[in-house]
This record gives C-alpha cells, sequence and structure tokens, in this order.
DNA sequence: ATGTATGCAAACCATTTGCAATGAC
DNA sequence: GTCATTGCAAATGGTTTGCATACAT
C-alpha cells in the first residue's frame, strides 16, 4: 500500500473515532467526502469539491457537504481559511506540513510558506487566559509575477512621457 | 487639542492626500465615515458601523459605507479581518498598536494579544520571491471564562453518574 | 422501529450592482 | 456643465434552514 493510501485509511479510522464517540451516523456520502479531499493536497472551495464529488460519480447535495465540513473541521482532519474575499478555503489538516500562507494581494493567489522555526516560536507562545488550539498566520503582498508585471507597466509608462 | 482629536486630524489629512492622488472626490460621506471609525477603537462589523453612523445622525447608505470602506483599506487607515465566521470586521490601522488575535471558539470572543516580540520577528522574515506588506495572526482557542464554564459542565455530569 | 442524515428548494444575509438623482470640481 | 458619487432597490452568491424521504443503527 502506497503512502496517500495509507494516509486515507488513518485519517479514515480516525473519523469513524469521531462519529462514533459524537454518536453521528457512519453514512457512505461522509466518508466519500473524507476521501475526496484526501486525493489531493492543496487548497480548495466548496464549488470545486461539489463538482470534484460529481465528477467521481458520487453526487451529495450541497447541504450535506456543509454538514460533514463542519464534522470534519471539529475533528481537525481539515482547516478553513478565509483570505480576505468572501469565500472560503479548505485543505486537509493531517499528513499536511504545517504551512503559513502568502496571499498576492494583485493576483490573489495564495502560496504556501513553510517556516519550522516560525511555527515553533508561534506554537511555543504562552499565552494568559488563553488556551490556543491552533493557529493562521497570513501574509499578504506582492508576488514575485506581479511585482514584475507592474516593473513593466512603470516602464512603458515612463517610456510614453 | 487632545490626542485622539490629534489622530483624527492626522487620519483625515492622510484620506485627504489619498483622494487627491488618486483623483477622487472629497465628498462629505466618506469624512463622516472616516471620522467615526476614528472617534472609537476596537473591532466593528459594517452593521453596527452603520447603526452608529444612523445615530450619529449622518445617515449614509450601505453601498457608500462599502465604497469608503474599500477606499479605506487601500489607503491602510482600516485593517479587514474575517474569523472564520461568514462576516467580516475592521479596526482602525493608524495609532493602533500592532497585535495578534485570539479567537475564542466557544464564545466567538476577538482578545488583542500584543507581543511585539512575535510581531518583529514575523515583520523581519525575508521571503522568496514575495513583497509583505502586511499580516495577520489569528489564534483559535479556548478563553479562560469559557474553560471555566466547561470545566464546572463537566464536574456536575460527573455527579450526576 | 427509531430518529439521524440526506436531497431539495427556499430562505438568509452580507455584499455588490445598476441606475437615476445629486453635488464636487 | 461634467461626471464621480450617492441612495435606493434589486441582484448575487455562498451558506443555512425546513421538511419530506431514505437509511444507519
Amino acid at each position: 500500500m502506497d503512502k496517500e493510501n495509507k494516509v486515507r485509511e488513518i485519517v479514515k479510522q480516525k473519523f469513524t473515532e469521531y462519529l462514533t464517540i459524537n454518536k453521528c451516523r457512519k453514512t457512505p456520502e461522509r466518508y466519500a467526502i473524507l476521501d475526496l479531499i484526501y486525493t489531493e493536497p492543496g487548497h480548495f472551495d466548496m464549488d470545486s469539491l461539489y463538482k470534484a464529488m460529481t465528477e467521481r460519480h458520487f453526487r451529495v447535495s450541497r447541504a450535506t457537504l456543509y454538514n460533514t465540513m463542519q464534522l470534519l473541521l471539529e475533528c481537525k482532519l481539515v482547516l478553513k481559511h478565509q483570505f480576505g474575499k468572501n469565500l472560503s478555503f479548505y485543505e486537509r489538516a493531517y499528513n499536511n506540513d504545517f504551512h503559513h500562507h502568502l496571499i498576492c494581494t494583485v493576483c490573489n493567489n495564495v502560496k504556501e510558506y513553510k517556516d519550522l522555526k516560525l511555527k515553533m516560536i508561534i506554537q511555543n507562545k504562552k499565552i494568559k487566559q488563553f488556551t490556543p488550539s491552533l493557529y493562521n498566520l497570513y501574509i499578504y503582498g506582492i508576488c514575485n509575477s506581479c511585482s514584475r508585471k507592474l516593473k513593466i507597466d512603470k516602464n512603458q509608462a515612463n517610456k510614453k512621457k
């Protein structure tokens, strides 16, 4: 069994545990959604997940998607993000190297940014009167390809003068 | 002139500069919104801002509120946050000590968390192929008053056994 | 058998948009 | 006088909800 399949088995077990403890039913829809989420890394939104489910010939209602996502957030198998826009993004949480996020304010692209040292510093912070469970660091700015384009635009504007 | 009034004068000047450079009109609505935002510290959402404007007997449409907020975000006089919920929060940016955010996942309260050392570490990070302009650190967890309540609930559950 | 979870469609609600009227320049 | 900005009301679009049906237990 390759590593990816092993991960999918493990998260399935974890999900089963969670559903059992919380007296929730183990429906095929819930497992199908979890499985799809763990077939590909990276961020996704609800609409693309909905379409991907359909492509897999396992159509579920949007209501069920949201319901299941809520469970997956609660048992920390999925993380949720909101990068300034009015749209939520999600990503798998298990076996996904924790990373921060770089968001380009020009093209809206999101890049992962891994910094183990920074991660440790934030995680080891002792905070008064608060018990942290997870955190998100979003760094906004301009990515290289956008800043290159902006430079070219600027040069062309100067030439015209 | 007290300090608060001075700050309001300065941000007004900064806004005027921005509007001039970008050839936008200097409407009373825009200045009234900026002024209101800078009369009180802390986070606010659009609805409370809308109501506060009305209370001040300066009613503006929601469209204008959103329009103006966009300008204020662009000239960095206001910061925008999304704490997991489907609602945006804002806060003044000028003369507001930069801070991180602690979000209680039980009561949804948001607390400011100031840590100068952490701030400096994050701000001084050199990131490859990316030019950062601002960042948000959101720490999710359970606040003290909620964890106290949870403990009491747990004890009462045990007594019943 | 019981009641939770599903699909569907309608409702919700923050935000955006189109357009006529206003007013900054 | 011109055209950006406003207010209004309608539209948008992601998310939630209510309810009858299906199905996990």
